[in-house]
RNA sequence: GGUCCCUUCGUCUAUCGGUUAGGACGUCAGGUUUUCAACCUGAAAAGAGGGGUUCGACUCCCCUAGGGACUGCCA
């Protein structure tokens, strides 16, 4: 089984929304199945009923489309094969594999307690009963494990784990109602959909034993294994809504770029010696679920905010200017399409100190103000009738500016400072204020190109003259 | 309680028995400076503890401590 192709998956179920650790066990599976010339799948782990709607769903899909890693065939829905999972059970039982379990919940409760008081695994006494004594009374159906030897996990991260199969208990792969639980459905979905490598969390690692009794059962081929370490808070605790961030939407919502995410966690339990900054094309040509770290990782914000910076810094403006809209809006700025071409040469002055795409709005606003602008107390300040008159004489050698353009007008601004004998720090401020309205803006010259002659010169002169 | 996993600077990590234990983020100091950033230079900062194995352990083994996962007719 080998040499078959590599076939990866993710398989999340839809719970109205998608963990931060799923995107990254996503990645790692995507990663693999790019690296390997093999196939990445989807599986929506929908068999509970009550939590899997249509909404959640659609959750996990704007998720991975957002991040890019869409899979390479349709999903597969694991509700709807309920049959060939009831029929897999079929298979176990007549092959004495599994076995009807007539235990009542009470009964169960009680073994459970006494089993764990013993410091041993729940046992059913139906496990060894003739089928002739079968009770008239609902029954769940368990794998019947074995009680002695041991099951080794290959892990290709934890390396090989020993389990002694009398701390294995048997699993329930039918419940009273008839419909096949998850570590059943796990096995069989992954075994009909062809999954080579099992790239899933930590959390699973203790499952992949009794579910390599599974696929033993049924005489199929375990695939091979990879337990990802989980991500934790910064704190070290399990990620969770306190940590400021868990799910995928909230980091689209926090102004991260898609591409920026990918780069963070894919560093995240997995690295290529020093290299902190990769393409896709690069972290596919390195990648090996092999060099997967087997401790647990942070989140760090700092860093990935660093790592968020440098790609604002790369994108297309045109592409940021697009992203940057519907994050304006929230703020009530609508941008039209003379705006745009405002936003796409302002952008690349603004965005060195961006780590998001909310920063970037802050830094942006300022050229989307409409006349005539609001000033703030401390810029009028500033006005004094001094650098009222040094700004008009700046407006007219301004106005006389053979282009608009940062080559241009930075040493027009210096030479002008010279001529009037002064530092730019004597009129700077004032100038940024007064075109600005206050708002964070680039330096003078970025400032005065990014809002164009006209309207420079146009906030120039409301500020110089009386207001209406 | 039981089973299993994990443990290098504050954080993410490199090291695959022999290194001044490297890089990045962050921090601190200095520089640059018309705001906020960015940027440049430099610095501080790590092998959880204890036993082994070995000429030699961060690296291999054992124990302890700490953290985590699982222990459902949830997934």
């Amino acid at each position: 089984m080998s040499d078959r192709p590599v076939v990866t998956r993710i398989a999340p179920s839809p719970t109205g929304m998608m963990h931060i650790g799923t995107a990254r066990t996503a990645l790692f599976n995507w990663l693999y199945a790019r690296h390997t010339g093999g196939k990445f799948l989807l599986r929506i782990e929908d068999t509970d009923r009550e939590r899997s709607t249509e909404a959640a769903v659609q959750v996990i899909f704007d998720g991975l489309k957002w991040l890019g890693l869409e899979a390479d065939e349709a999903p597969v829905f694991q509700f709807a094969r309920a049959d060939r999972h009831r029929e897999a059970v079929q298979q176990l039982l007549a092959r004495g594999a599994a076995y009807r379990d007539y235990m009542t919940p009470e009964e169960l409760e009680a073994e459970r307690e006494v089993a764990r008081a013993e410091g041993r695994v729940v046992r059913s006494p139906w496990r060894d009963a003739s089928p002739n004594d079968a009770p008239d009374r609902p029954f769940v159906v368990r794998l019947k494990a074995p009680l002695e030897g041991e099951t080794l996990v290959e892990d290709q991260v934890k390396g090989t784990v020993r389990f002694q199969n009398q701390n294995l208990d048997d699993l329930v792969l039918l419940r009273t109602d008839g419909t096949p639980t998850y570590n059943l459905a796990v096995v069989v979905d992954d075994h009909d959909m062809g999954v080579t490598h099992v790239i899933r969390g930590d959390d699973h690692l203790n499952n992949a034993a009794r579910q390599t009794l599974i696929y033993q059962g049924l005489g199929w081929d375990v695939p091979v294994w990879a337990h990802l370490p989980l991500i934790h808070g910064p704190d070290g605790a399990k990620l969770s809504k306190r940590h400021g961030a868990q799910a995928v939407s909230e980091f689209d919502a926090m102004g991260y770029l898609p591409e920026a995410m990918r780069n963070y966690l894919a560093k995240l339990g997995w690295g290529h010696g020093d290299d902190e900054i990769f393409s896709d094309e690069q972290a596919i040509s390195w990648f090996d679920i092999k060099d997967v770290v087997s401790a647990p990782a942070r989140l760090d914000w700092d860093k990935l905010n660093h790592l968020n910076n440098h790609y604002i810094r790369q994108a297309e403006p045109a592409r940021l200017g697009g992203l940057l809209e519907p994050v304006l809006a929230t703020r009530g700025l609508t941008v039209g399409d003379p705006d745009r071409e405002v936003l796409e040469r302002t952008i690349p002055l603004v965005r060195e100190g961006a780590k998001t795409l909310l920063d970037l709005a802050d830094a942006v606003v300022f050229v989307l103000k409409r006349r005539r602008l609001e000033l703030p107390e401390k810029v009028q300040g500033l006005l004094t009738d001094e650098t009222r008159g040094r700004l008009s004489r700046l407006r007219e050698s301004l106005a006389g500016a053979s282009d608009w353009t940062v080559p241009t007008l930075e040493p027009l601004i210096r030479s002008f400072a010279e001529a009037e004998g002064v530092g730019i720090g004597k009129f700077g401020p004032a100038l940024r204020g007064v075109l600005s309205g206050g708002s964070p803006a680039p330096d003078l010259a970025g400032t005065l190109v990014s809002l164009g002659k006209d309207e420079s010169l146009g906030r120039l002169d409301d500020a110089l003259s009386p207001a209406a």
